[in-house]
RNA sequence: GUCCCCAUCAUCUAGUGGCCCAGGAUACCGGGUUUUCAUCCCGGCGACAGGGGUUCAAAUCCCCUUGGGGACGCCA
């Protein structure tokens, strides 16, 4: 039975290179019908915090990465000590000065095995004799990491590359343990645009803030594993899909570097595909976030529009934000205008022609409006072109956007001829 | 400084000795479709870090150099 951990510090919020290495083993768990354990690694009082747990939870739940077994590594003190005094008693460890020492031979060589790396030789002059219980009587990390990976029979560690050089130190303690050692993977570092660590200076580094982005989810993380995994030349993948597919066979050794371009193309490929009940209710706190939308008005809109409306605008939108923008204009609020055309007097004339020739159009979709229009611009003597533009911005506050016709049905009879009277209005006061 | 890891287009990557004068994706540039924009489709640009080996044959194996990253705590 496969067992697998996440083990992040409390010390921070979530950042995505700590989302993807929780990412694989969550992959990894779910694709084998293993397990999968949170482990927050609150040892260290001073730098803990609650929030950072919150934090961390709550973009682990963001992004879908469900656990099957909670602990916190501060509450099990007890039984750190208990291992660790078995130790003591085994002369593997010492005393001196109040903390207490693993005993680590000066000459010759610990050599691990990584799954991804290989064997790679330490030598043991380098390693030195090392503290697992400080003076205070708190335990250090690679103490505690290896008691707690035996205890919760973990069977493969999945953690970031900066762990490697801690291999030996633990591996001596597996040992001085008598308890088999599970296998290691290392996962290279996710580096910013420069090549350099990745920091805030390159932009967005905690999940979270990708999900104010109007980033999916489901985006994200098929973007972070595609950082250092691939299945051949596919790209898009949805959820179901990596834990179908995902092996750690498929892992890549070197570091990538993250770049958000890639990421929006996928959130746009997300969207496209995305649900659209999904989609919209996701789309909500966007809307509402503009300050135009309320809430009761949200709810009384009409589930069907918002969903071809949704349908008809996502194709133009790289984030939830974009579609919320273009959403709006599906509600009785004054429009956001983004773009303006000048409208003359012989295309105010038309539109006006135009409001009244559709007022009484029923059924309301895209063919009879269609129909409609094409009735009113022959008596008119205009052509579509002469007045698609400027209705388009009259209604929709935007020059680009869906077919005329279809956003024009999705946004409503009463709007489309109030919009269209009040632009042609304007134009010949 | 010492130790460890890594190295294919700008970026993510495919490639596990012959199928590769290297394939896909993003970005960028052109064209088509579209009343507009986007989507979509077609095309273009563009890489095996350098040098030595091994082999009939190397992006793939070995060594060196260079470059990048990481670790050297009574942090995790």
């Amino acid at each position: 039975m496969i067992r697998v951990r996440f083990a992040p510090s409390p010390t921070g919020y979530l950042h995505v290179g700590g989302a993807r290495t929780a990412l694989f083993n969550w992959l990894f768990a779910r694709h084998t019908g293993g397990t999968f354990v949170l482990r927050i690694e609150d040892t260290d009082r001073e730098r803990s915090t609650d929030e950072a747990i919150e934090q961390i939870v709550a973009s682990m739940r963001w992004l879908g990465l469900d656990w099957d077994e909670y602990y916190r590594q501060a509450e099990r003190h007890e039984r750190h000590l208990q291992a660790a005094e078995s130790l003591l008693r085994a002369g593997a460890v010492y005393e001196n000065e109040g903390a207490w020492w693993f005993r680590v031979p000066d000459a010759g060589a610990t050599i691990v095995h990584d799954e991804l790396v290989g064997d790679v030789r330490f030598d043991n002059e380098q390693l030195k004799d090392f503290v697992i219980r400080r003076s205070d009587g708190s335990f250090v990390y690679n103490f505690v990491v290896v008691v707690d990976d035996v205890d919760m029979g973990i069977t493969h560690v999945i953690r970031g590359d900066e762990h490697l050089n801690n291999l030996p130190k633990q591996m001596r303690i597996y040992q001085a343990l008598e308890r088999p050692m599970p296998l290691f993977y290392h996962l290279p570092m996710i580096l910013g645009p420069d090549r350099g660590k990745l920091s805030k200076r390159h932009g967005a580094t905690s999940v979270l803030e990708y999900r104010s982005r109007g980033v999916l989810p489901d985006a994200l993380v098929n973007f972070l594993v595609r950082l250092g995994w691939a299945h051949g030349d596919e790209e898009v993948f949805s959820r179901d899909d990596l834990v179908r597919l995902f092996t750690l066979e498929g892992l890549n050794k070197s570091a990538a570097v993250f770049e958000d371009a890639k990421l929006l193309w996928l959130n746009q490929q997300h969207m496209k595909r995305a649900d659209l009940d999904v989609l919209v209710a996701l789309a909500e706190p966007f809307v509402g976030a503009r300050g135009h939308v309320s809430a009761e008005m949200w709810a009384q809109a009409d589930p069907e529009r918002l969903r071809v409306g949704a349908n008809l605008l996502r194709d133009r939108a790289k984030t939830l934000g974009d579609l919320a923008g273009t959403l709006e204009m599906l509600f009785p609020v004054p429009l956001e205008r983004e773009d303006e055309v000048a409208v003359t007097p012989m295309q105010a004339r038309v539109m006006a022609a135009l409001a009244d020739g559709i007022e009484l159009v029923d059924p309301w979709t895209a063919e009879t409006v269609e129909a409609a229009f094409r009735d009113v611009l022959a008596r008119e003597g205009a052509t579509l072109k002469d007045v698609a533009q400027p209705c388009r911005v009259a209604v929709t506050g935007r020059k680009v956007g869906p077919g005329l016709f279809e956003i024009l049905s999705a946004v409503g009879r009463s709007m489309v001829v109030e919009r269209l009277r009040a632009c042609a209005r304007g134009i010949a006061a």
